[in-house]
DNA sequence: CCTAACATGTAAACTGTTACATGATTCC
DNA sequence: GGAATCATGTAACAGTTTACATGTTAGG
């Protein structure tokens, strides 16, 4: 059986259960959306119009089970793994299959063409590293950290731990950025008398 | 004038000229190729099914040149910048638009649903992380700094900057990983007693 | 009452990769 | 002679995003 990788992101997920409730369980698309933004997006992101599809499909393959949930008169769908589900995800797990670590960044594009520019410009695209990062961490500190202890405390580890490799990350690029200004400032005021 | 990442990308390298030779100047789509192999593809990726169409769109659109070089009977054209593509190239460069810092590695979602899994096959996962960013090490001190290093002696300082950050990236993995196995390790050491 | 967030989706567009095709040259 | 690399490309496919459509509910 091979799956997309989104269905195993579902598959994840759904296992996980919702961030904010004390007990593992059903989550609706909206759920897995949700969980997604603060969490696994930071290494694989889906779109909603790859959540749906992918929700029936696992449904028809036997792998999650739907039912109808509405929130008053708003209908809503939620879905829980079956055991099938669950095997799937542990076999995937333990599957080695080679995986990339691939940085998509048009920021450190431009910062390795910088030559092109002069010093002050340079200095610029550095310091828009720095500020994103200053940024993703504080939304890291609010929003991953937060819904990872709250998993922490269900008995899941893991999520806690990748969101401290997430924060390391963008503390290495605020250093790494900081240290670039500061160097290149230097080398302009020197060449300028 | 809108352009395509893999535009700008493109008008970079040609403005670097060939990693092997002393002075800048044009390029094959193969040189090109070439290049991003070593450098920038460790933050955005080209393959050769954008390259070529977009070095003639580059052609067309008067920010390239191109001229027939071939090497002996083998056909082969070569591109430079014109003074406007090196113009485009500034623009862009200068130009604040805003860029997201995308990770997408397989590795980390299994990471970060792990939980799912028992010790051992975590411990395993943390493994192929750690071993993954030191074989990335031993690459991008063979291949990207070196060619950095070529880059500066041409007065081209940038390329070796991100080349330093991208060898701080995956030490940055490798101690993160090393740490979760030795915690993994332990933690099932003491559930065992 | 209005806005923002909740919630579920679909169609079309776009981006990017894979696989293939072709042929020359160099090195073992 | 055969393999690897040089060199240039194209067509088909896969993956992803954007924009849209639709309606509900909660809060100011």
């Amino acid at each position: 059986m091979e799956l997309s990788t989104a269905a195993y992101v579902i598959l994840g997920m759904l296992r996980l259960g919702p961030l904010d409730e004390p007990r593992h369980g059903a989550r609706s698309g909206y759920d897995i959306q949700r969980s997604l933004a603060v969490s696994v997006r930071y290494f694989w992101n889906l779109s909603p119009a790859q959540i749906y599809p992918e929700l029936k499909r696992l449904e028809q393959a036997g792998l999650a089970r739907g039912h109808p949930a509405p929130r008053g008169k708003r209908k809503r769908r939620v879905y829980e793994l079956t055991p099938a589900g669950q095997a799937e995800l542990q076999a995937w797990l333990r599957r080695p299959d080679p995986a990339a670590f691939e940085v998509r960044d048009l920021a450190l594009v431009k910062l390795f063409f910088a030559d092109a520019v002069d010093a002050d410009d340079a200095r610029q695209l550095a310091r828009a590293i720095r500020l994103r990062s200053e940024a993703a961490l504080d939304e890291l500190r609010n929003r991953a950290i937060r819904g990872a202890e709250i998993s922490q405390q269900k008995g899941d580890r893991f999520p806690l731990a990748t969101g401290a490799l997430g924060l390391a990350l963008h503390e290495l690029l605020v250093n790494f950025a900081r240290g670039l200004e500061e160097e290149i400032a230097r080398a302009s005021d020197s060449a300028q008398r």
